[in-house]
DNA sequence: ATTAATCCATATTGCACAGTACGTATTACG
DNA sequence: CGTAATACGTACTGTGCAATATGGATTAAT
């Protein structure tokens, strides 16, 4: 369905094929969830067969942590690269919450959330989503730290408020299942930037 | 695994085990997923076998009907009583923030967000979601309105605020996946609680 | 130029699942 | 009391799934 065969060197096809499953992964995940992303669908999105997806991953279990490592790598990326720009700069609490909402609103991390609740009795999957976390909230307050460069460490309440803003953006992102007019979204982003402005402020004028 | 087989009337013991099945198909929903979910699962959690379950809900999809039309009504009824108990005086926002909380938050509701993730291609079980959403929605519209008996229906501004409220209870919901503390979830609340104030009160000025 | 390795497709296997068929014991009813 | 209906249980069936086995075609290695 979707696989242009040209003629390349083999790592690159490899690689390129693996890419094609893995996107096609969390398509699938997205679209059908964990229990409709069967094998044969991800293969046939990819426009592979079932036999390629298990040359490239031996288990299913496998393309999903490769799923997980390709979101996680994207994740770090796009948090490193929003800290850099707004390194120095008074916190655009708005853009922020952009940003967030791009990264974690998107289609394609709900896939993480379909591994997540899939997965939720297998240990061994745990254990990387725990990984997966870890890294790109590290990342996070690594973004954080740079645009505040007179931090050296984030302090409680400032962390709980960033995890007030992750769970609603979350929240926010399950109304599509409901809902699916993008300005209902844009709304309640703005709603949610007025809410979380004060105690934003709060916790800076406490910094002084 | 749970039943108890004392003589009764049939209608009686009829009730109960369909009762039985919803509760035990309720657990199972939150314990292991849409997908783990099984038939047999959810008849040896009710004690039961998949014989007696397909006696009683003849196809799956009835069961789970079942499990929406329960989790509707007790929902309705709760906010019926919520909203009766505080008839005519100020919002308390911790309180409802609490009460939405205790409706929303607990693992009970989680069993239907993986019946709305798990049916999302089921034409027939997305109409049944629809039609509970706009049951809940409506009492939890009506208790809003009992509280306030000045008015007479709710601006667009409210209506948002709530849905902000619901989306990050929502949200918080989900880092059950990951967290275990129940400290933070109480924080987090305290904190959700803190940040819709203000845009409460301002909504309180503007209808003065 | 052979040989080996890689990439991928087709066909098959084994298993878990929802649903069915049917049997049995208990309860309701005339 | 006898007969029908109900409430289950057991055993089975068909299906869809992940995973395996195998073969062919292309690419790499010697």
């Amino acid at each position: 369905m979707r696989r242009a065969l040209n003629k390349k060197r083999q790592v690159e096809r490899s690689a390129e094929t693996q890419q094609l499953l893995i996107e096609a992964a969390i398509e699938m995940l997205c679209e059908k969830g964990f229990a409709g992303a069967t094998t044969a669908n991800i293969a046939a999105c990819a426009g592979v067969t079932t036999g390629a997806l298990h040359h490239h991953f031996s288990t299913k279990d496998d393309l999903l942590f490769g799923v997980l490592d390709y979101v996680s790598e994207r994740i770090v990326l796009e948090f490193r690269a929003f800290g850099r720009k707004g390194r120095g700069q008074p916190i655009d609490l708005q853009l922020l919450v952009k940003q967030l909402w791009s990264i974690y609103g998107g289609p394609q991390y709900w896939s993480i959330w379909e591994i997540i609740m899939g997965s939720r009795e297998d240990e061994r999957m745990r254990e990387r989503l725990l990984q997966h976390r870890e890294r790109t909230m590290e990342a996070l307050n690594q973004c954080w730290l740079t645009m505040n460069p007179n931090l050296t460490f984030i302090d409680q309440r400032t962390a709980r408020v960033l995890d007030l803003l992750l769970s609603s953006i979350r929240g926010l992102c399950m109304d599509r299942f409901m809902r699916s007019d993008e300005q209902y979204f844009h709304d309640q982003l703005t709603l949610l930037v007025a809410s979380i402005e004060p105690i934003f402020a709060e916790r800076r004028s406490l910094a002084e």
